[in-house]
DNA sequence: CGTCAAGACAGATTCGAAAGTTCTTGTCTC
DNA sequence: GAGACAAGAACTTTCGAATCTGTCTTGACG
């Protein structure tokens, strides 16, 4: 069988590779996406870079114009803060479904990654600032898994695409800003004992502060301006690392 | 100055005609989009079309799977009540925030806009089961102007998001099946009124019965199985009209 | 010295053909 | 007669060159 399998096109694999290196911080807010260069370093036409930066359009990750090429999504606080409202509220909406609708092996997707999220990493010595991509990748799931009770793809989806786009966030903040006594891991706790225990007004109002409190800590460290990584100086890096 | 307009690319023309032609029922949900037939028909290249797609794709008013080609968005009953369920919290909850938020200019805009509808013919005489083109634009001018006032980009674009989408099942509902007894203006009337008067939980409240009762009237004369205007018989037709 | 216009350059967009994959049709075997 | 295999056709996907648009530099004019 040497087939490419069914799914996986030349585009595909782009697509994912340039999202990967976006939400992975290899690239850098604001910065321009080059066709010559991008063509060079995945090892594909401009055609196949131009559908995968068309399909990161639509997930929010990079924004165009017309005839004055691709950028990666800039960042700003005003979006933060609009994100973060977003998020409260339709997380939160999704999540009360889900504790209503979630059958047992929802309950028990949820305590399985609850389990992975405990038993990971929170911070590496080598990066106080920033919580390990171990944790940060469990950290998604289960938050990812909480919500996936809910029957309404609709609402699902619209949920998902917001949390993804915080992770650029998260990403880029230049610090955590962790505070000393919060307890991140008893705030996950309950909001699992919540959502398995069908409380669904409690784990409802237990996301909304959960995210309200996580992203005011980013907005915190935060200036007034626009998040530009890197300068607008004419430096002809764009990749980072 | 002999310019296309900065924004307009062959492909914002293709993207713009085909989503017209979905939107207005000239393209039947369910059926494939072929490469030739849209060339030929739209006067581009397979390259254009191809990306005119791809933008649509991310609308969700077309799907695609690799290697078998684009096909116009299915309707189906689960994904119609989804899609109300959604509505009717995520708009409410827009629209709430555009009363507390909207300015005076907002406030003239939804004026203006609900004095378009109040003018706009509802019902023609040559098609009974739906209502006129000019009222559905009026309508849905009305509505966005409502929840124009949301300093929240990110709600707002789901808001928007969504409420095209429904579009698309008005459009194909069999029959609007409007009761006799409704009084559809005063509704609207009360929103605006609502909504001018600063009275925020009582507009958030009229647009979720709003939305929920038109939206039951479609799934009302709806059956049970996936809507298929046309059926998947061997028909080479996919162009109504 | 400041402003404006024309030309040159860089880069995005578009196009048509070639290659790979899936679906269909016809035939063969059980 | 029914099921399976194989060959052909149609279609999607990919590619690189040609075209067109926007921007920057350079020069002249007020």
């Amino acid at each position: 069988m040497a087939k490419q399998a069914g799914s996986g096109t030349r585009t595909d694999e782009v697509h994912r590779r340039l999202r990967s290196d976006i939400l992975g911080g290899r690239l850098v807010p604001g910065s321009r996406l080059k066709f010559p260069e991008l063509c060079e370093h995945y090892g594909v036409s401009v055609g196949a870079a131009r559908e995968a930066l068309t399909r990161l359009t639509s997930e929010g990750l990079v924004k165009t114009q017309a005839h004055q090429g691709y950028v990666v999504t800039p960042l700003s606080h005003k979006d933060l803060a609009d994100l973060t409202s977003a998020r409260v509220e339709i997380e939160s909406l999704v999540l009360r479904l889900s504790v209503l609708e979630g059958d047992v092996e929802w309950e028990s997707r949820a305590v399985a990654a609850h389990h992975v999220l405990e038993r990971a990493v929170f911070m590496s010595d080598d990066d106080p600032d920033h919580p390990t991509d171990e944790w940060s990748a469990a950290h998604a799931k289960f938050h990812l898994a909480l919500i996936d009770g809910c029957t309404n793809r609709r609402l699902l989806d619209v949920a998902r695409a917001l949390r993804e786009e915080a992770e650029l966030y998260r990403q880029w903040s230049v610090s955590f800003g962790q505070e000393p006594d919060r307890d991140l891991a008893g705030e996950h706790r309950a909001l699992l004992e919540a959502s398995v225990g069908r409380q669904a007004d409690l784990a409802a109002q237990l996301v909304r502060d959960h995210i309200a409190h996580t992203a005011s800590l980013l907005i915190s460290v935060a200036t007034d301006e626009p998040i530009r990584p890197n300068p607008p100086a004419p430096t002809p890096d764009r990749r980072a690392g």
